[in-house]
RNA sequence: GCGGGCGUGGUGGAAUUGGUAGACACGCGAGGUUUAGGUCCUCGUGCCGCAAGGCGUGGGGGUUCGAGUCCCUCCGCCCGCACCA
C-alpha cells in the first residue's frame, strides 16, 4: 500500500499549477470576476504563523470561487516602506533598500511551499519607484484638486533622534528609541483632507453590510460626528482682541445652568495669557505635560485656573461667568473653549465641586419635583423636562436644544454646527525610507508640484543613516534642484509620506500594476471592487478609513470609476494565532520545541525539569510561544499546516495551536489516503448499478449532503464546521466496506466528492488523490460539486418526542405522513406513555419534521 | 464613562436561528492489531447516581407547548475608543 507522501507531491503539484498558470489572472468579460485579497505584509523577513491564517483564509475562498466559475483576482505584494527598514540600517550598516527587499526574497521562498493561489505576475513592493512614481502622481492630482494641503501642526519631536513620533511611539512623554524627553514642535505638515469626506465616509458606513458590525461602529467612532452650537460670549477684562469667547456645545438646552467658561491650555486666549503672566504659563505646561499615558488621563483630577476675566450670560441679564483655563479642554476638538454646566456633566461638576463654582439643576427626570430636585456628586445626563430656565422651562431636552439654538440663531450671537472628531491626515515625516513628496520649494514661485514627466521623484541611493535626523534634508545634492516652474535654484521637499499612504490604494494598482498611470481604466472598472478582504482587526480604523477615503479622492480625480468609492465589498477580520507559554523553574521562557508533555498531563523540560504552563496567548518572540511555519511545513507539509490552521476555531476568533492538534490534521489526511488505498475502487466513470444496498446509499446521501453542507459553510466564513463536515464524510467512508457493484459505486463517488470537497483546504492532496483516482486534468480549477437533490432527503424522517419539554421517545415517520398519524406513533411509545400519568395529553403539539411535544 | 463582543463538558468549539444541547476535534478510559512503543482499528466519555432516575448552556427571574437561542436583572471576561464639550 502506498502512503501519502507529502514531500514528493506538494511540489509536483505546485509546478502543475505554475505551469498551467492558473493563477494568472486576465480580464474576461464573458466571466464573473471575484477579487480576494489578503491584507499585504511588512516584509519583516519572516513568514509567522499569523500570515499562514490569514493567506490560507484567503486561498480557501480564492480555490473555492475558482471552483464556481469565477475569474480570480488573488494577487500579492509588500508593504514595503517603514521604519524597521531604517533601524535596520543604523543598527547593522545594510542599506533600507537592500534590507528591504532581501527580507521580501526571503518571505516569497516561505510563502512559496504553502501552495497559494496567488498571481505574482501581479507582485510590486510599495517601494518599488515604479509604484511610488504613480503614487507621487496621485499626490500631485489630489493637489490640483484641492485635497491636499500644508499647515502649520504640532508634532511630537524627539530631540536626540531629531525625528517627528507618532503617537504611540511615545511612551510617558519619552520617545520609545532615544528615552529623551518629547517636545512639542510646530512644523509645517502635508495634509490630505480627508475632512471633506467626513459627512461621507461616515453615512456609507450603512451601506457596508458584508463589514463586521464592531469595525463599522469603530468607524463611525472614529468620525465621531455630534450636531450641536457654537456662539460666542462677550468677554471683560480680557486682553485685546479677545472681546468675544466661542464656545461649542452639544448641550444648547442647559445654557441656564451655566456656571463658567474654560478654555484649554493651548487655546490662543491662554497663550496671549500665559505670555505676560509666569503663573499661567507655568499652569498651561503642566496641563500640557499630562495627557499623554491612558492612566495618567483617567485619574488625572480637573485642573484649572480662574484668568479673573469674565463674560456676560447671553441669555440672563446682568450675569456674568468667570473664565477658568482647565486641563480637561482639549485644542482639537470644537473651539478649544467650552461652557459648563456642572449639573449636567460629569466633568464640568468635578470641576465645579472643586473649586466652589455654582451647580445649578436645569434637567429635571420627569419623576422629580422640580422645585426640590439638586445634583449631588453625580451629573444628571438623563431625559427629563427643563427648570431654572425661564422661557425653557417644561420643554423636553430636544425641544429646549432647537429653542435656544434658535433664539441665538436669530439674534446673530451663534449658529447650529456639526463637529467632527475626525481630523485631516497629517502625512509628512521626516524620514528617508518613504515615498519623497513631489514638490519643490521655491523662493520665488513659491511651493510648487513636481512635473509629472519628472516623477518618479526617487529616493537617493547614497545615504548617511548612521546620524539621527533626516538623511534627505542633509544629503549633500538631492533637494537641490531647479524650479519646475521659473528653473531658478529651488528644494525639493525633503519630507516623506506616512506609509499609510502606499497601503490606502494598493489594491486598485493590483488590478493593472505595470500601467504607467495609477490605474487603467478598463482594468480596474473591470476588477474592483475587492469582493472579499480579510486582515487583521488592528487596521479596523486607519488603514481602512484611509482606503475609503482614497478610492474617493482617486474617483474624484479619474482614477477610479464612482462605483469604486467603497473600494471593500466585504470584510473579514481574522483572529490571531495563540499559543501555550511555558516558563522553567527560574522563570526563564521556554518555547514550545524546548518542552515535552509529561507523564499524568502537563509539560516539562527535554531534562525533565518542571515547566510552569502559562495561558494561551497570541505567539510573540518575548514568550517564546511561537511555531515555524517552515518547520510545520518541512515535518507534516503545507496541508496539514493549512488544515489544522483552520479547523477547530471559526476563523474570527483566535486559534489555539497545538502540537496535538497538528498531528491530528495529519493523521486524518493520512486516514483518507489509507481509506482509499484499501478501497480497491471500480475504474472512474463506471455507471451506477442498478441496485445500491442501504449501506451504500446511506454513504451516498450522507456525500451529497456533504458536498451541499460544506459548500453553505464555504460560503458562510465557518471553515471550522466545513471541516467538521470532512471528518464525517471520511467516517461514513470507512463505514461502507468495498464488495458488491453497489457499494463500489458508492465509495468511488465518496472518494471523488471528498477529494473535491477538500481541495480549497488541502489542494496537493486533494490534486494526489484525484490523480490517484484515474483522473488525468487537474482538479483546481474544475467546476465544484453539485449535490443531487434526490439523494439530499429521506423519505423518513426522525422526530424527537418530548412530554412537556422533556424528550422521552423518538419515532421514524414517512416524509409525507400527517399529524394525525405522527401524533397517534407518539402517543404509542412506552417512553411516553409511562410519563404521561393518569390523564392521558391535554394538548399535543406536532411540528413537521421536527418534533412531537405532548402536554401532560 | 461610551461603543462592540462573549460566557456551553477536562479543552477548542457545534446546535438548521425558538424545536433531540454537546456535531467535529483534542484529551482521557477500555479492548484489539503489533516483538515492544508509536502508528493503526473498535468501543466509551456532560455531571450526580449501583440503578430507576435526576440535574445541566455564568447567577436569578420572565415569556412559551418548548429557551443555549427572546425579554428583564445581576455577575464575570475580552476588544476598541475616550476629559470629544
Amino acid at each position: 500500500m502506498t502512503r501519502y507522501d507529502h514531500r514528493a507531491a506538494e511540489p509536483k503539484w505546485r509546478k502543475a499549477w505554475d505551469e498551467a498558470e492558473l493563477f494568472r489572472a486576465r480580464v474576461d468579460p464573458e466571466k464573473p470576476k471575484y477579487y480576494v485579497l489578503e491584507m499585504f505584509p511588512y516584509p519583516s523577513g519572516r513568514i509567522h504563523i499569523g500570515h499562514v491564517r490569514n493567506y490560507v483564509m484567503g486561498d480557501v475562498v480564492a480555490r473555492y470561487k475558482m471552483a464556481r466559475g469565477f475569474n480570480v483576482l488573488h494577487p500579492m505584494g509588500w508593504d514595503a516602506f517603514g521604519m524597521p527598514a531604517e533601524n535596520a540600517a543604523m543598527e547593522r550598516n545594510v542599506h533600507p533598500g537592500d534590507w528591504t527587499y532581501q527580507n521580501i526574497a526571503v518571505m516569497k521562498e516561505q510563502m512559496a511551499p504553502m501552495g497559494l493561489s496567488l498571481d505574482w505576475s501581479r507582485e510590486f513592493a510599495t517601494c518599488d519607484p515604479e509604484y511610488y512614481a504613480q503614487q507621487q502622481a496621485l499626490f500631485l492630482d489630489f493637489l490640483e484638486a484641492g485635497l491636499v494641503y500644508r499647515r502649520k501642526s504640532v508634532v511630537n519631536w524627539d530631540p536626540v533622534d531629531m525625528t517627528v513620533l507618532a503617537n504611540e511611539q511615545v511612551i510617558d512623554g519619552k520617545g520609545w528609541r532615544s528615552g529623551a524627553q518629547v517636545e512639542r514642535r510646530e512644523l509645517v505638515q502635508w495634509f490630505f483632507k480627508i475632512t471633506e469626506f467626513a459627512d461621507e465616509l461616515l453615512s456609507a458606513i450603512d451601506g457596508l453590510e458584508k463589514w463586521p458590525d464592531k469595525v463599522r461602529a469603530m468607524q463611525r467612532n472614529w468620525i465621531g460626528r455630534s450636531e450641536g452650537l457654537q456662539f460666542s460670549w462677550k468677554t471683560a477684562g480680557a486682553p485685546e482682541g479677545f472681546e468675544a469667547l466661542e464656545v461649542y456645545t452639544t448641550r444648547p438646552d442647559t445654557l441656564y445652568g451655566a456656571s463658567f467658561c474654560a478654555v484649554s491650555a493651548d487655546h490662543p486666549l491662554a497663550v496671549k495669557l500665559a505670555a505676560s503672566d509666569p503663573e499661567i504659563a507655568a499652569f498651561c505646561d503642566e496641563c500640557r505635560r499630562t495627557g499623554t499615558s491612558e492612566e495618567v488621563i483617567q485619574t488625572a483630577p480637573k485642573l484649572g485656573r480662574d484668568t479673573g476675566i469674565t463674560v456676560d450670560h447671553p441669555l440672563i441679564p446682568g450675569k456674568t461667568l468667570p473664565v477658568w483655563i482647565a486641563n480637561f479642554i482639549l485644542m482639537d476638538y470644537g473651539t478649544g473653549a467650552i461652557f459648563g454646566c456642572p449639573a449636567h456633566d460629569q466633568r464640568d461638576l468635578d470641576f465645579a465641586r472643586k473649586y466652589g463654582l455654582e451647580v445649578v439643576p436645569v434637567v429635571a427626570p420627569s419623576d422629580a419635583v422640580a422645585a426640590s430636585f439638586a445634583v449631588a456628586d453625580e451629573a444628571y445626563v438623563g431625559p427629563g423636562r427643563l427648570i431654572n430656565s425661564d422661557f425653557l422651562d417644561g420643554m423636553s431636552i430636544e425641544d429646549a436644544k432647537a429653542a435656544v439654538a434658535e433664539r441665538m440663531e436669530a439674534a446673530g450671537q451663534g449658529e447650529r454646527k456639526v463637529n467632527y472628531r475626525l481630523r485631516d491626515w497629517g502625512v509628512s515625516r521626516q524620514r528617508y525610507w518613504g515615498c519623497p513628496i513631489p514638490v519643490v520649494h521655491c523662493d520665488a514661485c513659491g511651493t510648487v508640484p513636481e512635473k509629472k514627466e519628472n516623477l518618479p521623484v526617487e529616493l537617493p541611493r547614497d545615504v548617511d543613516i548612521s546620524q539621527p535626523g533626516n538623511p534627505l534634508d542633509r544629503h549633500p545634492t538631492w533637494k537641490h534642484v531647479a524650479c519646475p516652474v521659473c528653473a531658478a535654484d529651488a528644494r525639493r521637499e525633503t519630507d516623506t509620506m506616512d506609509t499609510f499612504v502606499d497601503s490606502s490604494w494598493y489594491f486598485a494598482r493590483f488590478t493593472a500594476p505595470r500601467a504607467t498611470t495609477p490605474t487603467e481604466p478598463d482594468d480596474a472598472a473591470y476588477w474592483m471592487n475587492v469582493d472579499q478582504y480579510i486582515g487583521g482587526v488592528e487596521h479596523a480604523i486607519l488603514h481602512l478609513l484611509y482606503s475609503r477615503f482614497f478610492a474617493r479622492a482617486m474617483a474624484r480625480t479619474g482614477h477610479l470609476p464612482d462605483t469604486a468609492i467603497e473600494p471593500f465589498e466585504a470584510l473579514f477580520t481574522q483572529g490571531m494565532v495563540c499559543h501555550e507559554t511555558y516558563q522553567d523553574a527560574a522563570g526563564k521562557w521556554l518555547a514550545p520545541e524546548e518542552v515535552k508533555s509529561a507523564e499524568g498531563g502537563g509539560w516539562v523540560t527535554l531534562d525533565g525539569a518542571p515547566v510552569t504552563t502559562g495561558p494561551s496567548i497570541k505567539m510573540s518572540k518575548s514568550k517564546k510561544n511561537v511555531v515555524a511555519p517552515e518547520d510545520i511545513i518541512e515535518k507534516f507539509g503545507a496541508d496539514t499546516a493549512r488544515w489544522f490552521i483552520m479547523s477547530d476555531s471559526p476563523p474570527e476568533r483566535d486559534v489555539e495551536w497545538t502540537a496535538a492538534g497538528a498531528e491530528a490534521a495529519n493523521r486524518f489526511l493520512n486516514r483518507v489516503w489509507r481509506l482509499y488505498a484499501e478501497a480497491d475502487l471500480p475504474p472512474a466513470g463506471s455507471d451506477a448499478p442498478a441496485e445500491i444496498a442501504d449501506g451504500p446509499m446511506g454513504l451516498r446521501r450522507a456525500a451529497h449532503r456533504a458536498v451541499r453542507d460544506l459548500t453553505g459553510d464555504i460560503e458562510g466564513f465557518a471553515f471550522n464546521k466545513a471541516i467538521a463536515r470532512l471528518y464525517e464524510l471520511a467516517a461514513a467512508i470507512s463505514q461502507v466496506k468495498a464488495g458488491d457493484a453497489g457499494a463500489g459505486f458508492a465509495l468511488r463517488e465518496a472518494f471523488e466528492l471528498i477529494a473535491r470537497l477538500m481541495s480549497p483546504f488541502v489542494p496537493h492532496f486533494a490534486e494526489e488523490l484525484w490523480a490517484s483516482l484515474g483522473h488525468d486534468t487537474l482538479l483546481t480549477g474544475a467546476a465544484w460539486p453539485e449535490p443531487d437533490p434526490a439523494l439530499l432527503e429521506d423519505d423518513q424522517v426522525l422526530m424527537p418526542v418530548q412530554v412537556n419539554g422533556k424528550k422521552r421517545a423518538e419515532i421514524r415517520v414517512a416524509k409525507t405522513a400527517s399529524k394525525e398519524e405522527i401524533e397517534a406513533l407518539a402517543l404509542a411509545e412506552d417512553g411516553v406513555r409511562k410519563h404521561l400519568g393518569e390523564n392521558g395529553p391535554r394538548k399535543v403539539i406536532v411540528v413537521p419534521g421536527r418534533i412531537v411535544n405532548v402536554v401532560a
